[in-house]
Parts: structure tokens; C-alpha cells; sequence
DNA sequence: GGATCTCATGTTTTT
DNA sequence: CATGAGATCC
């Protein structure tokens, strides 16, 4: 049994795999196995210890390392790992705090997670409600200071505000905390946070917890971060039983609270640990190995590695400087069709940057090229507006408290209930200490209720309540999908989607791709399918198939690695980040960053800086990396100016096939083809019509233009009257301009001269 | 009340 | 440049 678990891994590899009981430390350089390492480890334990998957809990850092962690374990064991813990720290923590979240003051278990920018709404709230001046006080400014104490779990009322802006900062944060709780949802942060309070608070949660989980598994050890490391040590305190695989040289994630000296924490914490270093890279050049050590070893503060590999030689790293940064694109572009020609497939490369801002040129050029192309990140399908809008509307059927989502919804599409309608609903909402959507809901319910809204304002209002009721009403009969039919035909959402722009088109495709995930996800829980859209990030639905280049950024790379390696923007300020340079630490971490991209590479680098680069659409000169000049010239060619290597610059290869790009993502499903062109019924005008007003004295009489007239408008010129139609107290009118076209203008504000009866 | 325009304003990296 | 927020116009 151990034999076939431990077959293929080389000695420290099995030494990491079989080691124990207690505490593990596996020191794992790139390329060296550490997935390997873990999968066997959860097959060791539970084929050779006979630990039931049950006790076990793997964490990962994203939904792709846990996905592929759980699908390798499982081929490694024929599928027995029911109850296996296995997700990342968010997941995991959401899943322990919904099942505890009796113990959780002012939550259900049904609360939403918000993403950044909820976050930043509801940070924008919290400065309104303080009276704040956001320009003084900017939202994102603020929301780092809350975060970066939330993942030291410093919480609201722990929190010092020793200065100006701190005490500001904590005001923000206290305040910002209630609305949270108000609408019954936890930002990522509170995720890791009110997990350890909870364990805190609740010794009986806790040891229900460290019984639970025997054996803990981190992958990527050395970007957890305060909060993340005292859960860990929480659960594990009793037994002791932590397997931790990490490289304090690919720890990238300093900015978001992530230290990789919880490394050395964890030896001090855990002096009885066994200590097993992964040296044997499997995956790069010697070549590239040793450009990357010699890179990363200018670090100081480190323990250096004996990286070594098998793979004798290699191909000298490519190093190129072109012009600006579109050139610097073609040159990307004309060394893929190379490569293709001679045997690569586009699959085989990517292309990687330091800021999502890059991918922009480098898009292009592959579009001019008429190359697919796979883009990681950048405009996060989740982030986009019509998407979230859906979900919102989803959000509030499954928690009509959250009022943030609530607030993008109450008027998308536009219903007529604009700003002083929304104050008054809140201000009434308020008054009973409701949420806007929970007034709503009894607006319509309950007919008796006294409400202050005039019929012009109620319809509206009315409309949406009693769309927000049926909703709610059927969320428990109908699947996931169901609902979400229902919601954007009732909303009209595709006519207002599609409004005729080729962007419309775009955003419609987005809207039916949303649907299949809402069909994929079949008869799963509205709220687990909420926590799932709010959890993944692009990074996880990067397809392998597809066989074309992937653009991502180097933080989006780790963890991955590819026969070709593309790094662009070598360059002061852009490589080493501009925002990096004063602080020596901050430095060390663009060089870690630079060496995970270097070490992606299997087969071939290619480095790329450009001569002038543009910022903000203004131009700017800039200078080499220091990174290029700390790898040996033995093992780089080219190394020059732009017109040293032209043999590399191909003639355009033509057998091009054009893949419609966003390959990252299904195909969307057939259009519905059910609703053409209904136009809403216009609005029954309840019951009695309110009385029109008179028009006051000196304001246009109805029907005062006719079709063909002649008129002039200051702004637009001469113009010929289509139509005119009264519209109760004012006037209609749809004027054909010479210059600009046809307008639809209100007769009392467009100041018409009439030139001609 | 809503659409359209202008102006300012800001970019690292992401669960 | 690209998005977003306030002002202006209809």
C-alpha cells in the first residue's frame, strides 16, 4: 500500500509524505513537487493510517489549487475521500461559519459575502453616515486600513486610533461594521476573522473542530497571513498534526497581509517539527534555474536553497529591448509564430506583466496578428456591471436585508423611482427600522400599512415590491435558473441590455453566460451558488485546452507553469514597481515576483523591456531592470538594442485561423428567442387619475407645434418638427436637426423660436 | 426623473 | 485612458 503511494517520489519527497506524526515543515523551491507531495500525503494518511478523509482538512489559497488537489487525490485513491475538507481558507472558513452561526451575534446563516465592491459601498455609506468627506477621506484608503487590521485581527472596537487619520480610519471601520451586520454580510477579511473570534469565544466550537480535523494540510504556506496562521495553529493545538508546504521565496502577497515569516513562526511555534527541504526542480533549464537563483539570491534575509536540476543546458534566455510598448508586443507576437513553426503550440506560451493595465497593448497586437489568445484577470467576469447587477438582484430575493445590493437594483432598469422616491422609501424603511427591500415587501403584503408616498411615487414602488415578493415567494420551489429567468424577463433586463451598441451585444452574451452557470449549478442552494460566485476568481477558470497563449499577471502565475515564458515591462518602475522602490522590503518582493515568473518556464524565457512606455496616454522614458543585470550574461542572448535580432522577426505566419477571442469562457447558450420586441405596458395609472395640474400662466399650451414646422433651438441649430404630442402638462416634441439629427425635446425647456408656420 | 456631457481623478498585485 | 461622479440639459 505505502509502495504505490510513495512510488515515483524521490527520497525527501517520501520522507515529507511519510513523515510524522506532529508537525511538518516541507521547504519546497519551485518545480519541485510540492502538489505531488501533498496529494500523496492525504493518500498516505489515508491508506497507511487509515485516517478517514473525514478527520482531514486541506487548505489552498484558490478554488484552481484546491479543484486540482482534489481531483489528483482522488485518482490517487479511486474516489474514497467522502467528507475530505478540501477548499480554500475563505471557503473552508465560510462553510465552518455557516454551520456555527448560532454562536455568530447579528448573523444568519444565511449571510452574503461581499466583494470589493460591495466593500467599497459600504464603506461609502459609513463616510456619508459620519458625514464624511470622501474626497478627503478616500474609500479605498480607508477600506485598506480596516483590511489590513481585519488580518491582524484587530477588530473595530480594538482598534487605536492614535492620530488624525487613524481615529478617522476607526470611526470609518466601527461604522462600516454595522452596516456589515446590517446587512448580514461578511466581507472576505471577516471570513478568516470572525472564524478565529468564534474559536475564541467558544471553546466547545473549537474542540468540536480540532476532534474534527486530525490532520491539517496548507499549501502555500508562506502567503498566510496573521489571521489565516492563528487559525491554523487554533485547530491544530491539540494534536499538533500540521503538514505546511512553502517557499518564503515565492511570497508575493505582502500587500495583502500575507508574511512569509510565519515560516520561521511556525518552527519557533513548533520546535518538534520535522524539517524537509525540496531541492530536485523538475520542471526548469539549468539554464533558467540558475537565472533564477541568481536573481533571487540578492535577496537578503534569506535561506538560500540548493536548487538543482536534471536538465543539463537549455536555451539561453532571450533578453530584448524594443522601442515602446507596441513594439515590445510584436515582438512577443512574431516570437510565438516562431516558436509555432518550429513545433510549440500557442498553448505552450504566456505572456506575463506585472499590472492587469499591460494586457491591453499586448491584446491587440495578438488581435492585429489575428491570434487567439487566453486573458487571465484583467475585467473579472464577476466585476462586470450587468453581471453584478444580476446577482444583486439575486442577493436581495435570498437576503432582502442587504441593502447594498439592494441600492444597485432598486432602479436598474430604470423603473421611475429615481432619487427623492428612493430617499423617502429609505426614510420610511428607516422608521420602522426596516431595510428598503424588507419595506417593500410589507408595502405589498400588507395594504393597511400607513405609508407617506403620494400614487405617482406608490406605482412604482408597488411594482417592484410586488416583483420582489414573487420572487421571494417562489426562490424555494424554483431552481436556481428558474429564478433567474423569471427575474430577467420581469425586469425586462434584455431590452434594456440590449440597446442596439455592439457593446449591448457583448453585455447580452455575458448576461446568457451568467444563465449557464445559473443551469450548471442544477438544483444547488441559492445561497451556496451566491458564496460560489462571490469566492471564485478568474484565475480558477483558466481552461488548459484551449490552445492558445496565455496573457496573465506574475501573481496570477504562480502555481502554474508553462513550456514558454514571455516576461514583459522589465523596466525601472514598471518591474521593480514604481510604488516598490523606497522600501527595500517592498523591493524584495517585486524580485520574488520576477523569480516566480522566471521559474513558470519548463523550456524557454523571453525577457522584454521597452525603450519608452506610456502612462496615462503621456509618454515616458524609462531604463532597463536592474533584475536583467543580475542574471549572468552566459546565460542570455540577445541582450540589446531593437534591431539586434531580426532573424527572430518572422514573416506574419498565414494559417491563422481566427478563434473568436474570450476562449476563457462557454460558449453562451442559445438566445431566447421567446421575447421580441414586447414593449412594456405602460403602467395601469391606479385607479383614479390624479387631477393634471393647470399650467401655469405663461408655460406652452398643449399642441403648440405641428409636424413640418420650422424651428430653431439655441444649442442645435435649425430644425423641422416631426411630431408633437402632449404629455399632460408639457409638450413633446421630436424635431428632426440639420446638424445634430433627431432630438426628443420638452417643449417648456427647449426654447424653440418658431421660424416658419 | 433621466440622459448626456464634462471634468476630474486615479493604477499593483486578489481571496 | 478609462472609468466614474457631478452638472447640465431635456
Amino acid at each position: 500500500m505505502t509502495q504505490t503511494i510513495t512510488d515515483g517520489l524521490n527520497t525527501p519527497q517520501q520522507t515529507a509524505v511519510t513523515a510524522g506524526p506532529g508537525p511538518v515543515l516541507v521547504l519546497a523551491g519551485p518545480g519541485s513537487g510540492k502538489t505531488r507531495v501533498l496529494t500523496h500525503r492525504i493518500a498516505y494518511l489515508v491508506e497507511a493510517l487509515h485516517v478517514s478523509p473525514w478527520h482531514i482538512m486541506a487548505v489552498t489559497f484558490t478554488n484552481k489549487a484546491a479543484r486540482e488537489m482534489k481531483a489528483r487525490v482522488e485518482s490517487l485513491l479511486g474516489g474514497q475521500l467522502r467528507g475530505l475538507t478540501i477548499g480554500t481558507f475563505h471557503a473552508t472558513c465560510a462553510r465552518i461559519l455557516r454551520q456555527e452561526a448560532e454562536h455568530l451575534n447579528g448573523y444568519t446563516r444565511d449571510f452574503v459575502i461581499f466583494d470589493t465592491d460591495d466593500q467599497r459601498r459600504a464603506v461609502r455609506q459609513a463616510l456619508a453616515d459620519l458625514n464624511l468627506d470622501e474626497k478627503k477621506f478616500a474609500p479605498n484608503r480607508m477600506l485598506n486600513g480596516i483590511s489590513t487590521a481585519k488580518n491582524e485581527l484587530i477588530t473595530a472596537d480594538m482598534y487605536a486610533g492614535n492620530n488624525y487619520i487613524a481615529e478617522v480610519t476607526r470611526r470609518v471601520y466601527v461604522r462600516y461594521q454595522e452596516i456589515l451586520v446590517a446587512n448580514n454580510a461578511m466581507d472576505f477579511d471577516d471570513l478568516l476573522l470572525a472564524t478565529v473570534l468564534l474559536l475564541d469565544a467558544r471553546p466547545g466550537v473549537l474542540q468540536k473542530y480540532q476532534e474534527r480535523y486530525e490532520h491539517v494540510l496548507v499549501d502555500e504556506f508562506q502567503d498566510t497571513n496573521t489571521a489565516q496562521y492563528a487559525l491554523l495553529t487554533r485547530l491544530v493545538a491539540r494534536h499538533g498534526n500540521i503538514f505546511a508546504v512553502g517557499d518564503s521565496d515565492q511570497s508575493i502577497y505582502k500587500w495583502r497581509g500575507a508574511d512569509f515569516r510565519n515560516i520561521n513562526r511556525f518552527r519557533q511555534h513548533f520546535p518538534e517539527a520535522s524539517v524537509v527541504l525540496l531541492e530536485e526542480n523538475y520542471r526548469s533549464t539549468q539554464v533558467i534555474l540558475d537565472a533564477a537563483k541568481a536573481v533571487i539570491r540578492l535577496n537578503g534575509d534569506r535561506v538560500d536553497k540548493d536548487l538543482f536540476t536534471r536538465r543539463r543546458g537549455g536555451e539561453l534566455i532571450v533578453v530584448q529591448e524594443a522601442y515602446d510598448e507596441r513594439e515590445e508586443a510584436d515582438k512577443v507576437v512574431a516570437a510565438v509564430q516562431q516558436l509555432m513553426l518550429q513545433g510549440y503550440s500557442g498553448g505552450d506560451c504566456a505572456v506575463m506583466y506585472r499590472t492587469n493595465a499591460q494586457s491591453r497593448v499586448l491584446e491587440d497586437a495578438f488581435l492585429r496578428a489575428g491570434m487567439p489568445y487566453k486573458l487571465v484577470g484583467a475585467t473579472r467576469f464577476y466585476g462586470r456591471r450587468e453581471i453584478k447587477d444580476l446577482v444583486a438582484y439575486l442577493r436581495v430575493v435570498h437576503n432582502p436585508a442587504d441593502r447594498i445590493s439592494f441600492d444597485r437594483i432598486i432602479n436598474t432598469p430604470t423603473r421611475g423611482i429615481g432619487s427623492k422616491t428612493q430617499e423617502s422609501l429609505y426614510a420610511w424603511a428607516a422608521a420602522h427600522e426596516w431595510q428598503p427591500a424588507q419595506a417593500l415587501l410589507y408595502l405589498v403584503s400588507q395594504p393597511e400599512l400607513s405609508h407617506p408616498f403620494p400614487g405617482r411615487v406608490l406605482t412604482p414602488l408597488t411594482r417592484l415590491g410586488n416583483l420582489l415578493l414573487a420572487w421571494v415567494t417562489v426562490r424555494e420551489a424554483a431552481s436556481i435558473s428558474e429564478l433567474f429567468d423569471l427575474i430577467v424577463e420581469q425586469t425586462q433586463f434584455k431590452e434594456y441590455i440590449l440597446d442596439g451598441t455592439e457593446e449591448g451585444e457583448e453585455r447580452w452574451e455575458n448576461v446568457m453566460e451568467l444563465r449557464n452557470v445559473a443551469v450548471l449549478a442544477g438544483d444547488m442552494s441559492l445561497s451556496d451558488f451566491l458564496e460560489q460566485v462571490t469566492l471564485v476568481s478568474d484565475v480558477d477558470d483558466l481552461t488548459e485546452e484551449d490552445n492558445a497563449p496565455t496573457l496573465l499577471t506574475l501573481h496570477a502565475a504562480k502555481g502554474l507553469e508553462f513550456p514558454v515564458v514571455f516576461i514583459t515591462g522589465l523596466e525601472e518602475g514598471v518591474l521593480p514597481h514604481s510604488r516598490s522602490l523606497d522600501e527595500p522590503e517592498e523591493l524584495a518582493e517585486e524580485r520574488r515576483l520576477f523569480y516566480v515568473g522566471l521559474t513558470r518556464a519548463k523550456d524557454r524565457v523571453y525577457l522584454l523591456n521597452a525603450f519608452r512606455r506610456t502612462f496615462f496616454g503621456l509618454a515616458e522614458y524609462s531604463t532597463p531592470s536592474r533584475f536583467l543585470g543580475d542574471i549572468p550574461a552566459r546565460l542570455t542572448s540577445g541582450g540589446g538594442s531593437s534591431g539586434q535580432r531580426r532573424e527572430q522577426t518572422v514573416t506574419q505566419a498565414s494559417s491563422w485561423q481566427w478563434t473568436p477571442t474570450r476562449p476563457e469562457r462557454a460558449q453562451p447558450a442559445q438566445r431566447n428567442s421567446s421575447s421580441t420586441n414586447h414593449r412594456p405596458a405602460p403602467p395601469p395609472a391606479g385607479g383614479t387619475k390624479p387631477a393634471a395640474p393647470t399650467p401655469k400662466a405663461d408655460s406652452p399650451k398643449a399642441a403648440q407645434y405641428r409636424t413640418g414646422q420650422q424651428v430653431k433651438h439655441a444649442k442645435f441649430g435649425e430644425g423641422i418638427v416631426i411630431e408633437s404630442k402632449s404629455t399632460g402638462s408639457d409638450e413633446e416634441v421630436t424635431i428632426a436637426f440639420k446638424s445634430v439629427g433627431i432630438k426628443k425635446l420638452a417643449a417648456s425647456f427647449a426654447n424653440l423660436t418658431v421660424l416658419e408656420k
